[in-house]
DNA sequence: TATTAAGTGGAGCGATGCTCCGTTTTCCTG
DNA sequence: CAGGAAAACGGAGCATCGCTCCACTTAATA
């Protein structure tokens, strides 16, 4: 609690340098265990990899969640960023709006586990969903908003129910080929539509 | 495996009746469980609340997804049966689909944990899925085709892909007022109508 | 009643999450 | 450049849980 800020961010600098080493080393380790074990793989096999303890890792990063967080910073910042880049860039909002879904389908889809991890109720993961909400719920609200207001999807939807739903339809379709998450979601996003004008 | 069938149904006669009765006591006791601690409960605790051993549940039910299917046995014959009835009484195949769909949902929205469990990639889930699939999946299938031939919507969805869109979005809404899968699954329908002829 | 096989229960093993605390390392100060 | 305080470390240890194994109990049968 008191080595890190709970969203993953690099500390700041007043640490030892064998901390700050460790700390590296864990995030390295982990990214390398979680693309084969996925984001559940047990702290001991990332502490074994990384040559550190596992109180080490609990002590820079004191919830999974964190730890997670850290390790894909740097791809839900990108995520985020792109929301009002394509806003802006894209033909129509509703366009922005399904490529921006697009590119956050491309990373749960990528990431073993991750949309699981998103939905859980376990506690060991409420940091994530916060996380993901802080960044990443304004900048779908926006999209959203700015689809209704051109008129291209009916109001009322919520982001956070919007994401949650998005989330939850990627879980598990590793290792299953009937399933793939992104005609679902299109149908999803069909069914935003606001009926053309009669 | 000698003991019991793998869908859950009752075991044939030939059992000693100390034997049925600890199977009735352990269904009944895992029923309460479940209810209060979702269907990841501690085995021990199962075998606690029946008062019999864990290898009595597990020689009964050598799978968890052999006893969740026990437990919830009936709902999905119900939930199965309910679809041609619908059928023929529906004012459209859309609105029956509509409708089964809302039977399929209520079942896994009562059930903590059953929603999760049935995506599982875990293989002690793996017969709990192909429960499902078998019994549900031709139902599911009727019902797509008769509304694909009404011309209510379009073709090419399978149903293996919708319950598993259906499950997957019913996850997780567990003390979680902000969301509500049954939004999501009305746009999913809703993105699924055919649009009307021009 | 005696025999036998079906049935039982819980000790025990391995895996995992997380913590506690004696030891080591870094860094600052005199 | 010592020397000591504080930061950081690591892994033993406890708890929980899944699942198995086997000595014991009990119902059915001859």
């Amino acid at each position: 609690m008191a080595t890190d800020s709970p969203a993953g961010e690099p500390p700041p600098g007043g640490q030892r340098v064998d901390a700050r080493r460790n700390r590296q080393a864990v995030l390295d380790a982990a990214a390398e265990v979680f693309v084969t074990s996925g984001v559940d793989a047990p702290i001991r096999r990332i502490a074994a990899r990384a040559g550190v303890g596992m109180a080490t890792i609990y002590r820079h990063f004191p919830t999974r969640a964190d730890l997670v967080t850290a390790v894909y910073r740097h791809q839900i910042e990108a995520c985020a960023e792109a929301g009002p880049r394509l806003l802006a860039e894209a033909d129509s909002p509703f366009d922005a709006l399904r490529r921006w879904i697009d590119l956050f389908v491309d990373f749960l889809v990528t990431k073993h586990g991750l949309a699981d991890a998103l939905r859980s109720e376990d506690d060991r993961f409420a940091a994530l969903h916060s996380y993901f909400l802080d960044r990443l719920l304004p900048v779908c609200g926006q999209l959203l908003d700015a689809a209704v207001e051109a008129g291209d999807i009916e109001a009322g939807t919520r982001p956070y129910e919007l994401m949650r739903g998005i989330g939850n339809l990627c879980i598990g379709h590793e290792n299953d080929p009937r399933y793939d998450p992104r005609r679902l979601i299109a149908l999803l996003l069909q069914g935003l539509r606001q009926p053309p004008a009669p």
